[in-house]
DNA sequence: AAATATGTGTACTATATACTACACATGACA
DNA sequence: TGTCATGTGTAGTATATAGTACACATATTT
């Protein structure tokens, strides 16, 4: 599923109980052009800038990081996050490419936790 | 430090022992316009793209994350690790922003060594 | 039936990114 | 002293990114 079909499909579902999640009315909320947002949610375009996709998983109750990820694109935090010691996250990171989902959460609830 | 600086420092003190570090020879074997390179050193211009990076990383001996952090670039290969798994590795990172370097690379070890 | 709202086609635009090509003055060296 | 290499100034280019503006046909609402 592409990030297009992704909010079209979910802005959608919104509007079917309140119809103020249409096309016009959510670009305008997120402060794009209405036939902007249509053209990117028929992937007629490239999917639109962090700011807009942030904005847009605002308004559709997505989770930002998931919407970024299906554009192509990793969180401006985050890679602020790895540059700032980038062998020690390089490193980390390409450690865990193969870990299983479990040993990832585990080891983020551990230091959520202190337990280190 | 500026990328720039940090490239004509180390290609410099490269070129006292091997006059085949000049600005012309590094450029050609990189694959750039001598001017190009001289430009980037000088901070005239914008460092140059991931793939030219990891060029000027190998030809001068240096960590190919650290200049792309220089240059406020991350690894493709980690955003791309990154995008597959955006929650876990949203979550995880944030989770390390303020951790001590000494826990990133005990985990790291740890990952590595199986030990989860 | 008239007014209003909706989705979308077409045509642009502005800025950033990532360079090349050429010329030229200066310095090294044979 | 002539040649060759060196660093750099100026000008230009191609492609990508991130959109706007307007018009128009088709619903929907009043």
């Amino acid at each position: 599923m592409t990030f297009g079909e992704y909010i079209r499909e979910h802005r959608e579902a919104l509007k079917e109980q309140d119809r103020r999640f249409s096309v016009r009315q959510v670009a305008q909320r997120i402060g794009v052009e209405p036939a902007y947002l249509s053209k990117i949610e028929r992937g007629d375009v490239a999917p639109p800038s962090e700011a807009k996709i942030r904005a847009l998983a605002e308004e559709l109750g997505e989770d930002p990081d998931v919407l970024l990820a299906m554009a192509g694109k990793v969180s401006s935090d985050l890679q602020e996050i790895i540059r700032k010691r980038p062998q020690l996250f390089a490193d980390l990171i390409r450690q865990l490419k193969s870990a299983p989902d479990h040993a990832i959460l585990r080891i983020a609830r551990d230091v959520r936790d202190g337990d280190w």
